[in-house]
DNA sequence: CGATCCTATGTAATCGATTACATGAACCTG
DNA sequence: CAGGTTCATGTAATCGATTACATAGGATCG
């Protein structure tokens, strides 16, 4: 009996159309659907065959006017093509669409005017939240976005003095981590890769490597600190300068800030003819998937990812549907150190 | 005198406030704003003044509720983790976001009721078109979706009888120009690494593979055809098959279905002692990025990735806004072999 | 039994734009 | 100068929902 056949004409069914069908006004087609439980059991039964035989879906334009939201949250994220960041916002995705939310990407790596527009659109009001995947955006339009008054949350790059919720993870003592690893393997000559110099990330990632050898007791000379900037290009040419120093003056170990440029650099190095780990043994930092792809498989720090796009994403939703924000909490998930074999103690004859 | 102080209070502008600053009425603030042409050019710039005076954004909500549009199209892609796909998203992204289009990014990777979901929404007239990335969808939902009347593109794989225009590079063509390259290098012995059966993609790579050993008069044994499914993984599973077979019987070239096969493929070759390309020469498709980095570099056939997602949206942009659909023509890009250093003549040692 | 309260439902205002139609001024034209 | 155009603008209907307020009928109670 609710089995009807095709009834499906080209417009769509309105409220209007399930209130007659169901012989009820629309403020109760309205109320069976958001509050089940304020109508009769009879009414509620008869307007919810009426919806499923006219197929009705509410038109989110005419609610989102009425309620004055968007349901729509705009995510900044630096590249998208970057496999880190595309498994972030898996979660970030997982979790906001189930609440009901349109996420629009707003890829920073496009063209700079398309940056400037997506605050545009946010500052108009034209989302109902934010999430930023960097602190790149907050840097150049901090006051508009502040004073668009709308919930922001950020994940992965953690900024001290934000005034605004974050979810990331210990990058400093993640970093530590993975150079007390290698200083546990017996390295005392441990360079680390940087990623660029601008990013917060990058400061406390360098931070995090300080201290582990300022713990064991090794002084950081100065010259194993070699600049990148997460690409992949930076670690072949940072490769390439290790290929270039005589072996009794080369590092045993090296600590990347991320892994792409971890994977660039042992690239270059086996093709200069080098076997990692025995001749320098590496540790990267992400834990994207490929890096268990490579050869050697790599040791790195690996992020939650997707749980990291669905924290922020919950903590987000709680700041747009609680009244005046009294959320405001940083959420910290824990990264692991995962070994594989592109690490071993210093081989002999590095030793000195 | 335009540049006015912070004015910007909680509530946005609406086109009532800038119609009463500009003295005049809400319809020719709109007109100014639609069609600047009709209204005078004194009052245009009146109007004009006080929209930025305001910095009033019409609302999209408002609008759309109006003209019965969403702004907003669905894009169904297998997998955004897959860096294939990443690329073809941002080409996507910045044509559709340059025509005021916002994204729905249907993720097929996530749980199946999800794909559900969006079919559904698509359904109920919540999205102005849809950009499938994969034939996955339209084969489940196929009927539903056609009947929602909701103008439809596809990219990548090929339907062929499909009642919607397609954008896609000629697989067949792609994969025989990269068989013959093998073949022209001497080649005779030539296995072939197949994607998951049920695609169109794979029995067009298939079909290219075929025709190009059947033009060289070579006999497609059938055991030189191994079955994978795209994953790294079924790559490295290859890998060993071939590893275990004696170098006699062993062929000395591999096609690809794709890259991230081709790679796994090498990865476990290479730890098997086999040395590539001297004893196996390898051709991959797709020319991800990563294609460039591993060791050593990958010969392979490159798709387009970022034009080929701009044109699929920009036949999808004709599509809705072209009067009944009078579009409706498939474009084929073109796709190029990249030769790199995977592949070289077969090595005496090797030649039967 | 009349006052009171509750429950279930209906009426109509409202969200903020777009646009068909109406209006009126100015300008021709014979 | 009556009547017809044209041009710029205003009036008000409309898109499709949500929801404050009104109302009617029934239960409860002193």
């Amino acid at each position: 009996m609710s089995k009807r056949t095709k009834e499906s004409r080209r417009p769509p069914a309105k409220i209007a159309d399930v209130a007659r069908l169901a012989g009820v006004s629309v403020a109760t087609v309205s109320r069976t659907l958001a509050r089940p439980e304020v109508v009769s059991e009879e009414t509620r039964n008869r307007v919810l065959a009426a919806v499923r035989d006219t197929s009705y879906t509410p038109n989110i334009s005419a609610r989102n006017l009425r309620v004055r939201k968007t349901m729509v949250v705009l995510v900044a994220v630096p590249n998208i093509a970057n496999p880190f960041f595309a498994e972030i916002l898996q979660g970030i995705d997982d979790t906001l669409s189930a609440a009901g939310y349109g996420l629009v990407i707003a890829n920073l790596a496009g063209p700079p005017e398309k940056e400037a527009r997506y605050v545009d659109l946010v500052c108009a009001g034209q989302a109902d939240g934010v999430l930023l995947l960097c602190g790149h955006v907050i840097r150049s339009r901090d006051r508009d976005l502040r004073d668009a008054h709308v919930p922001l949350v950020g994940a992965c790059e953690y900024i001290p003095g934000a005034s605004f919720p974050q979810v990331c993870i210990d990058n400093v003592g993640a970093a530590r981590e993975a150079v007390r690893h290698l200083i546990k393997l017996g390295h005392t000559s441990i360079a680390y890769l940087s990623g660029p110099q601008s990013t917060i990330l990058e400061r406390q990632r360098l931070e995090g490597y300080k201290q582990a050898l300022k713990e064991a007791g090794i002084a950081a000379a100065g010259g194993l600190i070699i600049s990148g900037d997460f690409t992949f290009r930076t670690g072949v040419e940072a490769g390439r300068a290790l290929l270039a120093l005589s072996p009794e003056v080369r590092p045993t170990a090296l600590f990347a800030a991320n892994d792409e440029m971890a994977i660039g650099l042992i690239k270059t190095l086996q093709s200069g003819g080098l076997r990692i780990p025995h001749d320098l043994s590496v540790v990267g930092f992400d834990g994207i998937p490929y890096a268990d792809y490579c050869e050697p498989t790599l040791t790195t720090i690996v992020q939650p990812r997707r749980e990291l796009g669905a924290s922020a994403a919950a903590e987000l939703i709680a700041l747009m549907t609680t009244e005046k924000s009294a959320v405001r909490k940083d959420i910290e998930l824990p990264a692991t150190l995962i070994l594989r074999d592109s690490t071993c103690p210093p081989s002999a004859r590095n030793r000195n």
